[in-house]
DNA sequence: TAGGACATGTAATCAGTTACATGATTAA
DNA sequence: TTAATCATGTAACTGATTACATGTCCTA
């Protein structure tokens, strides 16, 4: 009922995203966002599906937020790119200094099993937080490339900031889930 | 396609976070799921709405994994409290067994305003950060307040487990909003 | 010659939230 | 008397996913 009118310009916080994306480097199609949001927000925030991309990109273009611009990139294939407007900025800068940030998410499925380790094989357990000490490694390693390659421009100075908090929880998600396994072996064993 | 016949029996992950739940302590009212889940599950997961317990909870008994009955608890107010059944701890013992484990998600929305830090005030910037800060060291001392009186019983020594990897990543998630903050009160001073 | 990267989108579905509806009890 | 807690649910909505549809280019 209130908002009915101010919400007109209220959207989901993934249009936000992807307006951000697009605030660093114009000229980028659907399909090199999804590439890039899976090597940045992926890490702190999430990555939309690729369907979704296009599809906040249809709706930022009809409130103006974005240009498209069509590109031949061959005889055959043609590429749709995406530029943030004027106004798009002006929206953008608004919702962050406007809008109510969120609580912060953290979706570990793997301590829902631990959580439930009663009705659990201890040995299936132990094995899926291993896997979960491997995957944060991984992400840890994905993260130390990325830092390198965006240290490499001024341009990037916050993303760093961002990634380096990113590099820091990483390892500590990795460490407790090796503290964790430890206290479960020690567990099965007695 | 495939899996149409199969998928009956697959349900969202909060129908199984709710049957886990029941798990440990049987009849508990739609109520106090809510209550639980905000001081247990919302730590490392997350807690579903009230209405959307209530709906699992439907759900959960047209299955049979679990059975209601009325308590009357003084003479005006009722209570329907539900109790996980045979089959409820059979299917989730088969959905611990055999569900692959989805990749975990750390969604931290003030990150998103920091990477986007060029089109912020950097002051603006520090608050929020600070107040990140905050909220992860509030979340510490309900953890702490958390474990303290689930090691009181034998039976939550899992939850325990969680809860304790739950205080390092908080704790690490706290000093990197402090480590961030420092970068960002240094970058504004140049 | 098969698989992966490039490239764009629609349609169906779903998981979950918010808003709403209702009403008693208890503590400040 | 006001706000919080107890207590249960329905209905409308929405944000996002998955499945599908389509086709080229390049590399192993």
């Amino acid at each position: 009922m209130l908002g009915s009118v101010t919400d007109r310009t209220r959207l989901p916080t993934t249009s936000y995203a992807v307006l951000g994306l697009l605030s660093f480097r114009g000229a980028m199609s659907g399909y090199d966002l999804k590439k890039w949001s899976d090597f940045s927000l992926r890490f702190f925030f999430w990555s939309p599906a690729t369907s979704n991309i296009y599809g906040e990109l249809t709706r930022l273009r009809s409130l103006g937020y974005v240009t498209a611009r069509e590109v031949r990139q061959d005889d055959l294939r043609n590429k749709r790119v995406f530029s943030i407007t004027k106004d798009g900025r002006a929206a953008l800068e608004r919702w962050l200094r406007d809008a109510p940030i969120e609580p912060s998410v953290l979706k570990e499925h793997a301590l829902l099993r631990v959580w439930l380790g009663d009705s659990t094989d201890p040995d299936r357990l132990i094995e899926v937080v291993k896997e979960q000490e491997q995957a944060a490694q991984a992400t840890l390693a994905q993260l130390e490339h990325s830092i390198a390659e965006a240290r490499k421009s001024e341009r990037f100075s916050y993303p760093v900031l961002v990634e380096e908090w990113c590099e820091r929880v990483t390892k500590a998600r990795a460490e407790a889930y090796a503290e964790l396994r430890a206290k479960l072996e020690k567990k099965a064993r007695t």
